[in-house]
DNA sequence: GTGTGTGTTGACAGCGTTGTCTTTTTCGGG
DNA sequence: CCCGAAAAAGACAACGCTGTCAACACACAC
């Protein structure tokens, strides 16, 4: 039963036949328990996240890592975590024991925390990082064209006029902040448009230091005519405070954002935004990571996934 | 060791802190694979919803449902799925089957589905069901003041001198849609308000639906000159198309939305809504339900969560 | 000292699979 | 028809716990 189940080879068709005939009628499921505790394995995989509180973009990742999960018959556990957290090593250490999770996903800021990777690296418990700051080498790394996208994305700006563009940094603990703050630099530079220090501002991709760093380019005496806010979240903080200070929108100031969340199109105007594709990239994170459990030979380092720019009405 | 581990009685003291230090020397974590395969129990409860496009709802629920499976230690195991589904019954029950969760949790809508209750039914697995329509009895059932709030969100308007209140229902097969519209029509009974049939419409709790039903209630002769949607999403409509029409808010309308979801906050102006414990909700379906595996005296049925107006600037 | 009850420890089968080793069957070639 | 190799089937320990029953220790009453 065990050959026939696990589509092992040396089985005659009439018995496998016989077999699957049997497990039909009698519905017989394999016990899950029985299976890990025999074969050593134990069929889940752990998602570690940080806890946001717009959830957009995680809920892609799990939507992804879940049906990547569902094909081949894993389970996913979750483990969410609010940074920073001095007990980090000591809760993954019981998540990963206690579970005996095989392998774990790490969406970004998690894929640079340290601790967390020295820990796993010790355990021995394979990971894949999406979007992490600095790709490791070997380790599943799955990666977004971020650069290019902000390149893009500027570049869409300056097409339109604009010379003094604000940007809003994401938060530092994040690869795609820095890509993305490259990609606005290089847009300049290729543009010959004067990089100018004080357009810059630091935020933490949630609303409220939206706000704040809108709030600080919005009051400059040079204030700019288009804020690149580094997501979604951030841009709404922007179009906040435009609206506070009566300023019309994209008549008086442009706005743009990165992820292409559900709130991106539910704001006013609109928010012309970068779509990534998340949930393939939390897909193919859990489909190399497999890979990798299953002894299949080390894949070569995955192409990063293109982004696209999605053009509503917040720019003009 | 299991005795102590397990914390069991009849153990003596001075045994008990020899087993301690031992487990502590020797970094001992129990199997649980082996548990489960001994105990007959797997530790493991499913969480089965419908999988929405705006996820801030079930964010709030998983978070809930994570923390209490995290105090009791165990496993959460996850299962969207997309409706209507006609192999629901089959997706299921292997679920069930396979990973041997000993109870469910079903958020709306999931917990007024026939065929899913009666698979259950007749599996024998315990399930709490979250904001049900018909909360059946020898379930474990969470409810929220949903009417309640209604009346006191209507009566808000009312208040501020509204008389043409239009309303936007929410999705038929949710209980909170029913009782959301049961609470205006009750607060317009009330103060003596004519109940005009034209003045509600049909919307399915999603940011288009309520573009749809907000274009016709702002194209109607006498239009309202307030609207309640029955979640955040469709109030986010709302304002769409009132933006769209030049129509100031709240100036020319006042819009009101249920669920305090990140987006209330984000939108412009920010939206009056009524927030829900929906992550105390969560939490308390899965002790409840853990009670019940436990074999805990059947509880008495909770009461009802109470909500809370949030004003914020959408009404005037 | 014996008997009784209770608290404590010891011993071991059994949970439902998988991996490995042994035995049997099948098949092609002389 | 027999032989040897390969394919298929069979047998069973092992995985790491828990539940249960047996054994032992100790306190107390008689």
């Amino acid at each position: 039963v065990s050959r026939v189940v696990n589509n092992e080879p040396n089985v005659r068709q009439a018995t496998r036949d016989k077999v699957q005939d049997a497990v039909r009628r009698l519905r017989y499921r394999p016990n899950a328990a029985a299976r890990s505790l025999s074969g050593r394995r134990s069929w889940m995989l752990g998602l570690v996240y940080e806890n946001p509180h717009e959830f957009s973009y995680m809920k892609d990742v799990l939507d992804g890592a879940l049906s990547a999960c569902e094909e081949r018959e894993y389970s996913l556990l979750l483990r969410p975590l609010t940074l920073p957290s001095q007990d980090l090593v000591e809760h993954i250490e019981r998540f990963v024991t206690q579970a005996r999770v095989e392998g774990i996903i790490l969406p970004a800021p998690m894929g640079d925390i340290p601790d967390l990777l020295r820990l796993l690296r010790k355990m021995e418990i394979p990971f894949a990082a999406i979007a992490p700051k600095a790709p490791a080498a070997g380790q599943v790394n799955i990666l977004c064209e971020d650069q290019e996208a902000s390149l893009s994305l500027t570049e869409f700006l300056v097409e339109r006029g604009h010379r003094a563009i604000g940007f809003i940094k994401g938060d530092p603990d994040h690869g795609a902040a820095d890509k993305r703050f490259a990609g606005y630099r290089q847009a300049l530079r290729r543009h010959g448009i004067r990089y100018v220090e004080r357009l810059v501002r630091q935020g933490y991709f949630d609303f409220d230091s939206g706000k704040t760093a809108a709030a600080e380019l919005l009051d400059l005496p040079e204030a700019p005519t288009a804020i690149i806010a580094s997501n979604d979240d951030m841009a709404a903080g922007v179009l906040w405070q435009a609206r506070q200070r009566g300023l019309s929108i994209p008549g008086d100031l442009s706005v743009v954002g990165f992820d292409d969340t559900p709130l991106a199109s539910r704001l006013w105007p609109p928010l012309t935004t970068v779509r990534q594709p998340i949930k393939e990239m939390a897909e193919t994170a859990v489909r190399l990571l497999m890979d990798r459990l299953n002894g299949k030979a080390a894949q070569l380092p995955t192409a990063p996934f293109p982004c696209e720019i999605v053009v509503r009405e917040s720019a003009a």
